[in-house]
DNA sequence: AGCACGCCGACT
DNA sequence: GTCGGCGTGCTC
C-alpha cells in the first residue's frame, strides 16, 4: 500500500463514519493542506468537504478514484487545533468527522456586507474593586493565565456572588497576555446587559456568535476571529468552535446549563468540548455555576479541577428564607384544589401591598396537562405519540407538546359520550387566570413559550418587568435564568415536585439547580427574599436541600443513589434508541443492537433493555431503549462503536440514534 | 443526509 | 395498464 502526495482524504457530512480518498489534479496540488474546504462529487451529487489529510493510501475499490472538483477559496478552513477537536466530536460522540466539522463551521453564504463588531462605542466601565473572595479566586486563576497551560477551575458561587466579575478579570489578564478569550454562556443567557458589561470593559471589539444570529453576520463574527480582529468571542453553544487563534481562557459559565447540550447529531455538550479544547490548546479553563452539574463537582473532588468557592453574595446581601408548604396539608384543610396555596396568596399581597414584585414558575405551559372523562377514565392522547394532548386555551385547541398537532376539543367524551371532561394538572395559562382572580387590581404578564413565540415579546415582558410596568410575571422554567430583577422580593414555585416523578435519572439534579435558580432571583436589592415552594411530596429531601440552599448535600445524597445505580458521573453513559413504524420490528432491530452490544463490550458493559423507551410512540414511530453504562468512558464509546458495525448489514441505520452522555433518557 | 432502485396499491 | 408510496443500499 503505497502513499500518494495526489491521493487526500476528504470528511463529508454525511451520516456515515468513514473518510472518502480523492485524487487532487495538478493545476489545484499548490492549494491543498488539511483544513481546506474543496467540492466534490460523490455519488449522483456534488458535495462539500473538508481536506483531513493529505498523502494517503489508494483504497481497495476496484475502481478509478474521482479528481477534487474545485478548492472552496470564500470557504473558511480549519486550523489544525480545531481540525483536531472535531476529531475528537466525531470519535467521541459517534458521528461523521464531516458532521462534525459542519457543526464547527459557520453558514456558508453568498455575498456579505461587513457589519460591525460589538465594539468600544459606549463609556469605559467602572471596575468594581474586588471582594475578599473575589480576591482570594483571582490568587489562583490569574497566576493560571500568566503561566500559559492547561488550567481548569470549577468556580463554585451562588447567583449574586459576582462570578462575572472573576470571569472579566481573568480575561483582562489573558488579554494583556496577548491571548484569546471564548466566553460560553447558555442560549438564554446572552443578555444585551452582559453584552455591554463585556464592551465596557475589555479591551477591543467582541465577536457574538450565536446559532440564532443571521448567517451573514455569524459568518463576519467568525471571519473576525480568526483574523485576530476580534480576540474575544461570546457565544453559545456551538461557539465552542470559535477559530480563536492562541487561545488563553476558556469560560463556561452556568456549566450545568443543559441548552449546551446539542440534541440533533452530533449529539455534543459544549462544556465537555471545551474542556478537550482547553487541554489541547493550553488554555485556562473556568466552569462557573451555582449548582454545578454533578459531573463537574465530581471531577473537582477527584482534583482533576480546582475547586475555587464565591462565598456568600456581594454586598452581605442576605440569602432568601425558602418555606416549603405541604399542598396535600393545603387540600386536606381547604377541601379545594387550589393552584395558589394560602400562604402563596397571603405573601403576594404583601408584596404587592410593599410596592414589590413576584415571580411564579410552573414548569408546564397551556391550561391543563390533559382532558379526562369522568364517567370512564379515557384520557384524549396523541394519536401520533403516547402522551396526552394539553389544553390550551389561548388559541381554543388541544396540543401535542411532543409531535405538534393541534386537534378542537370534542363536545363529549369519543369513548362513552359523557359531555363534561375534567381538566387536569394545571399549567401557567391556568396558574396565570388563578392569579388575575385573585389579584384583580395586579399587573400580571406570562412570559413561556407560547407567549414569546414572536420575535421581541419576550425582552418586552422583561423589560416591562424590570421597569416595573407588571407586578407578577408567572411561566416556565424560562423565567428562572439570567435574569436580575431588584424589585422581587418574592419568588413562588408550584408543584416544585412533579419533576422529580419523571423516570430520569437526573430528575432531582435538575429540580434542584431550578429551585435553587429561582431563589436566587428572590431579593436581589436591598430588600431580603422570600421563597415559597409548594409541592404535595413536601418532605422530599430535594426539596429541603434547595431549602436550605444546601449543595453540598444534595451532592452527597445524590452521589449515593447515583453509585448505587451507576449512572454518571461514577460511570458513562450512552443511550440508544432503535426507532420504527412498526413495533415489533423496532423490538426486533433493538434486540439485535443489545446482542451487537453484548458482544462487542466482551460482557463488561452493564445494558439496560432493550424495552420501551418511556415515551413509548412519537410521532408514531415506536421507540426502543437500550443504556449501556460502563466505568471507562472512551472504552464504552468505543464498544458502542464496534456493536455499530456489527449490526449495520441487519438494522438499518437510521433506525438506531445514538446518544453518548445524554442529559436525559426520556 | 441525499438519491436511486425496486416492488406493491389506487387512479387516468 | 401507469403513478407513486417508502424500504433498502450506496456514496471515494
Amino acid at each position: 500500500v503505497s502513499e500518494d502526495r495526489r491521493l487526500v482524504s476528504v470528511a463529508i457530512a454525511v451520516p456515515v463514519r468513514r473518510l472518502f480518498t480523492y485524487r487532487v489534479p495538478e493545476t489545484l496540488e499548490g492549494e491543498i493542506r488539511p483544513g481546506v474546504r474543496v467540492r466534490v462529487p460523490f455519488g449522483r451529487r456534488r458535495v462539500e468537504g473538508t481536506v483531513v489529510e493529505v498523502g494517503v493510501a489508494e483504497p481497495e475499490t476496484g475502481r478509478e478514484l474521482l479528481d477534487l472538483e474545485s478548492v472552496l477559496d470564500d470557504g473558511p478552513e480549519l486550523d489544525p487545533p480545531l481540525l483536531f477537536l472535531t476529531r475528537f466530536v466525531a470519535d467521541y460522540y459517534l458521528c461523521s468527522w464531516g458532521e462534525a466539522i459542519e457543526s464547527a463551521l459557520p453558514p456558508r453564504v453568498r455575498r456579505r456586507p461587513r457589519r460591525e463588531a460589538i465594539g468600544e462605542p459606549g463609556e469605559p466601565a467602572p471596575a468594581l474593586s474586588p471582594t475578599k473572595a473575589q480576591e482570594a479566586v483571582l490568587a489562583e486563576i490569574l497566576p493560571a493565565v500568566h503561566r500559559r497551560a492547561y488550567a481548569p477551575f470549577l468556580l463554585f458561587g451562588a447567583t449574586g456572588s459576582g462570578k462575572t466579575e472573576v470571569y472579566l478579570r481573568a480575561a483582562e489578564a489573558a488579554l494583556a497576555k496577548g491571548r484569546g478569550v471564548l466566553y460560553l454562556v447558555p442560549e438564554i443567557g446572552l443578555t444585551p446587559l452582559l453584552l455591554s458589561r463585556l464592551a465596557r470593559r475589555l479591551p477591543g471589539p467582541i465577536a457574538v456568535l450565536h446559532s440564532a444570529m443571521p448567517a451573514g453576520e455569524r459568518r463576519d463574527a467568525w471571519e473576525r476571529v480568526r483574523s485576530g480582529e476580534c480576540r474575544v468571542v461570546v457565544g453559545a453553544r456551538s461557539a465552542v468552535f470559535a477559530p480563536v487563534p492562541e487561545l488563553g481562557l476558556l469560560v463556561v459559565d452556568e456549566e450545568h446549563d443543559g441548552s449546551y447540550k446539542q440534541e440533533e447529531r452530533p449529539r455534543y455538550h459544549a462544556r465537555d468540548v471545551a474542556v478537550v479544547r482547553a487541554r489541547n490548546e493550553g488554555a485556562v479553563l473556568v466552569l462557573g455555576s451555582a449548582t454545578p452539574s454533578l459531573e463537574s463537582f465530581h471531577h473537582a473532588r477527584a482534583g482533576r479541577y480546582r475547586l475555587l468557592r464565591l462565598g456568600g453574595r456581594v454586598e452581605q446581601r442576605p440569602l432568601p428564607a425558602v418555606r416549603i408548604v405541604d399542598m396535600r396539608r393545603e387540600y386536606r384543610e381547604t377541601g379545594a384544589v387550589r393552584p395558589v396555596s394560602r400562604a402563596l396568596e397571603k405573601a403576594v399581597a404583601e408584596a404587592l401591598g410593599r410596592g414589590e414584585q413576584a415571580l411564579i414558575l410552573r414548569n408546564r405551559r397551556g391550561w391543563a396537562k390533559a382532558l379526562l372523562c369522568p364517567a370512564c377514565g379515557v384520557r384524549i392522547g396523541c394519536p401520533r405519540c403516547s402522551l396526552s394532548l394539553t389544553w390550551h386555551r389561548e388559541p381554543g385547541r388541544l396540543r401535542c407538546h411532543l409531535c405538534g398537532i393541534e386537534r378542537p376539543r370534542p363536545g363529549a367524551c369519543p369513548a362513552c359520550g359523557q359531555p363534561e371532561l375534567r381538566e387536569v394538572g394545571e399549567g401557567t395559562e391556568r396558574i396565570e387566570d388563578e392569579l388575575r382572580r385573585l389579584f384583580p387590581e395586579a399587573r400580571i404578564g406570562r412570559m413561556d413559550r407560547d407567549t414569546v413565540r414572536r420575535r421581541g415579546v419576550q425582552e418586552r415582558l422583561l423589560r416591562q418587568f424590570d421597569r416595573g410596568d407588571l407586578d407578577i410575571l408567572v411561566g416556565t422554567q424560562m423565567i428562572a435564568k439570567g435574569h436580575d430583577f431588584p424589585r422581587v422580593t418574592l419568588v413562588g414555585v408550584l408543584s416544585a415536585d412533579h419533576t422529580l416523578g419523571l423516570p430520569d435519572f437526573r430528575a432531582a439534579e435538575r429540580t434542584f439547580q431550578l429551585l435553587t435558580q429561582m431563589a436566587g432571583r428572590a431579593g436581589r436589592g436591598d430588600r431580603p427574599g422570600e421563597v415559597i415552594v409548594q409541592a404535595f411530596d413536601s418532605g422530599h429531601p430535594v426539596l429541603r436541600e434547595a431549602a436550605a440552599q444546601d449543595y453540598e448535600a444534595f451532592y452527597e445524597r445524590e452521589m449515593g443513589f447515583r453509585r448505587a445505580l451507576r449512572y454518571p458521573p461514577v460511570s458513562g453513559l450512552v443511550r440508544l434508541l432503535v426507532v420504527g413504524k412498526e413495533p415489533s420490528k423496532a423490538r426486533a432491530w433493538a434486540q439485535l443492537v443489545a446482542e451487537a452490544l453484548e458482544q462487542a463490550g466482551e460482557n463488561k458493559l452493564v445494558l439496560s433493555g432493550p424495552g420501551p423507551a418511556p415515551v413509548e410512540r412519537i410521532r408514531g414511530m415506536y421507540r426502543e431503549q437500550i443504556l449501556v453504562r460502563s466505568a471507562g468512558r472512551r472504552r464504552l464509546v468505543e464498544a458502542v462503536s464496534r456493536a455499530l458495525e456489527l449490526v449495520e448489514r441487519k438494522v438499518p441505520r437510521r433506525a438506531v440514534h445514538v446518544d453518548v452522555d445524554p442529559l436525559s433518557v426520556l
